[in-house]
DNA sequence: CTGGGGAGGGGGCCC
DNA sequence: CGGGCCCCCTCCCCA
């Protein structure tokens, strides 16, 4: 027996007679076949590990990106915070074990301190003069957001920055971006200077200022970088990057332009968008190498460098303002602690460069997500839905759109403007899928059915909606059931690989589905292969009833297009359970627990089948 | 739970 | 090649 934890408050009764054998050394031909146990919930895979004998993982992909934002409201709070990280004057409140977790470089630090005594927790601060501030924020951000914001100009000292701290999926990315080639050659000027200028560290409790140069092997050769002149910004982040929780950083990147109110330029410059709407001309000056609608370069120059809570007790500023300055090159360092302006960068960096020709642009890699866009031209707006940037603003409300083809719909609904008449009744509709569907009505088409409980929908989504929803799975539940057998498909004779066994289950109870309506939701991305067993279906079938017997918490399930199982050896708890029916291994003594009375013929059901069988 | 509207995003076509 | 325009899909929100 054991207890799954759901979602922290979910818990999940399964019973196997394996239980016994765990760790007994004993391997049943059960335990043999199961070698490779994996299901999917809704699209997530779940392991079960064949070791741990019936034990399920699965994932919850947003419990990452929760902690991280909590993390990240505490470094914006300053609470908790145990290491402040300084950079010319600027400072940076944030955790050791982020760090740690984040950069190579300070988790061999605090490593090396294990078993000291500053070793779990003194304050400390580390000085990072040789990161420029712009920089080291950017690299906070990414280490509490997993996004990286940086200005295009200043992707070569992020760059640095990341090399440096042994942030290495930054540096790839800032490389990639850079479209610099790895040098085999020796250290460079810069990486000897950076040397010089490596982070130091100053322990809470020392008086002067330690330096530290701990730079460990991590260190990559720095490499050969050839400018080459980028006026777009450019934002890194993971793919399941919480671009949702703003650091203050993030903060300040978000508030250009989407948030920002329009400054009296940019209204005189944004009239009237009318009928002609968002054309962008009248926003920006492209290929002036400014940004749209104050973008990157302005948020840039409001960037605050204070912006963080100082919750550092002692200040060494002064002494972080006056060393290793020299050891820079002079676009990072300047001659002051304040840092050069992002535009002087740019210009500096563009005078250095050479202007390296860009690629082709059909179909192109999108540097954050991966993803291929095609179509020449749409990088930069697909690139706008990371960056948040909304240049394009609704006059009359002040709404902000990442594309002028979206503003200008939204202008008509200001206009009044409904380019799309229904022939049928007086009805128009502001968008051509609106008339689309609409005209679905009039003809009564419901193309989108559901293949479970049949109810027919005239939008996709609609269906979509319905399958995610949990009121289908009940029924999915107390469909009746067949054998495996069914998986043989009359039509072809062969054996079908349903994508997942709620096929194998819906085609058992109907043979009447449409064939585009699988339960993947429709887009037929089903995550990993098709690989049903023949005893697929009877597991996939008792995991259902196991859902089903979650009861009141089962909702908690719901939101998960999917529900994958695969190779889900469950046929031992049910055959437990009829072994013991009643007993105390039997998920039935614990069906009280979740008190759902409507569940409860799933269960008798389900043995009324263990006796046909 | 469902129907409808709006918005975000991607791709195709054209200039 | 970049941008405008359009279509399509998907998601979210509201009644």
């Amino acid at each position: 027996m054991y207890c799954l934890k759901l979602l922290s408050s979910v818990d999940v009764w399964l019973t196997s007679e394996q239980n016994n054998q765990r760790g007994g050394g004993e391997e049943s031909e059960r335990d043999k076949r199961q070698a490779p146990i994996f299901f999917w919930v809704y699209g997530l895979e779940v392991a079960m590990s064949p070791g741990e004998d019936g034990l399920i993982g699965i994932p919850f992909p947003e419990h990452s990106n929760e902690v991280l934002s909590h993390l990240n409201d505490q470094r914006r709070t300053g609470l908790l915070c145990d290491l402040t990280l300084t950079s010319r004057g600027a400072r940076y409140p944030t955790h050791r074990s982020v760090m740690a977790a984040v950069s190579l470089y300070f988790r061999g630090l605090f490593g090396a301190e294990e078993g000291g005594g500053e070793g779990g927790g003194g304050f400390s601060v580390c000085q990072l003069d040789c990161v420029a501030p712009d920089a080291l924020d950017a690299l906070l951000e990414f280490a509490y957001t997993a996004t990286l914001t940086v200005p295009s100009s200043g992707m070569r000292d992020v760059l640095r920055g990341a090399q440096l701290l042994g942030i290495q999926c930054v540096a790839d990315a800032c490389r990639d971006i850079l479209g610099e080639t790895v040098e085999a050659e020796g250290e460079t000027a810069e990486e000897q200077r950076a040397q010089h200028t490596a982070p130091k560290r100053m322990p809470e409790g020392e008086r002067g200022v330690e330096r530290c140069s701990r730079r460990k092997n991590y260190k990559k050769k720095v490499k050969n970088v050839g400018l080459h002149h980028i006026t777009s910004s450019v934002l890194i982040a993971s793919p399941a990057s919480p671009i949702s929780h703003p650091s203050p950083a993030s903060d300040s990147l978000r508030s250009f332009p989407s948030t920002q109110p329009p400054s009296p330029d940019q209204e005189e410059l944004c009239p009237k968008l009318g009928q002609n709407g968002g054309d962008p001309r009248l926003i920006r000056e492209p290929g002036r190498g400014a940004t749209m609608n104050g973008g990157p370069l302005h948020w840039m120059h409001e960037r605050p460098r204070t912006a963080h809570p100082p919750p550092v007790p002692r200040s060494i500023d002064k002494l972080s303002e006056n060393e290793d300055m020299e050891g820079d090159d002079g676009v990072l360092m300047g001659s002051t602690s304040t840092p050069t302006s992002v535009a002087e960068r740019g210009a500096a960096t563009s005078a250095v460069g050479a202007g390296r020709k860009r690629k082709s642009q059909t179909p192109q890699q999108c540097p954050v997500c991966q993803k291929i866009i095609h179509g020449a031209g749409k990088l930069p707006r697909h690139m706008r839905t990371h960056t948040g940037e909304k240049p394009f603003q609704c006059s009359a409300c002040g709404v902000r759109f990442t594309r002028n083809d979206k503003l200008k719909i939204h202008m008509r609904k200001h206009t009044g403007e409904r380019p799309y008449p229904c022939p049928h009744c007086p009805a128009r509709f502001l968008h051509s899928y609106d008339l689309k569907n609409h005209l679905s009505l009039h003809s009564g088409a419901r193309p989108f059915e559901c293949p479970l409980c049949h109810k027919a929908f005239a939008r996709e989504d609609h269906l979509q909606r319905h399958r995610k929803g949990h009121s289908c799975l009940e029924l999915r539940t107390r469909r009746p059931r067949r054998g495996p057998e069914l998986l043989e498909d009359e039509s072809d004779g062969g054996r079908r690989e349903h994508s997942n066994p709620l096929d194998a289950l819906s085609h058992a109870h109907s043979s009447a589905f449409l064939p585009n309506t699988a339960l993947d939701g429709g887009g037929g991305s089903s995550p990993g292969p098709s690989l049903l067993f023949p005893g697929d279906v009877e597991r996939g079938r008792f995991a259902l009833q196991a859902l089903a017997q979650l009861g009141p918490h089962r909702g908690r399930l719901v939101g998960y297009p999917q529900l994958f199982l695969r190779g889900l050896d469950l046929r031992g708890a049910r055959e437990a359970e009829i072994e013991d029916p009643g007993g105390t291994h039997s998920p039935a003594a614990f069906r009280d627990q979740w008190a759902d009375e409507g569940e409860e013929e799933i269960g008798d059901e389900e043995v009324e089948e263990e006796d046909d069988e």
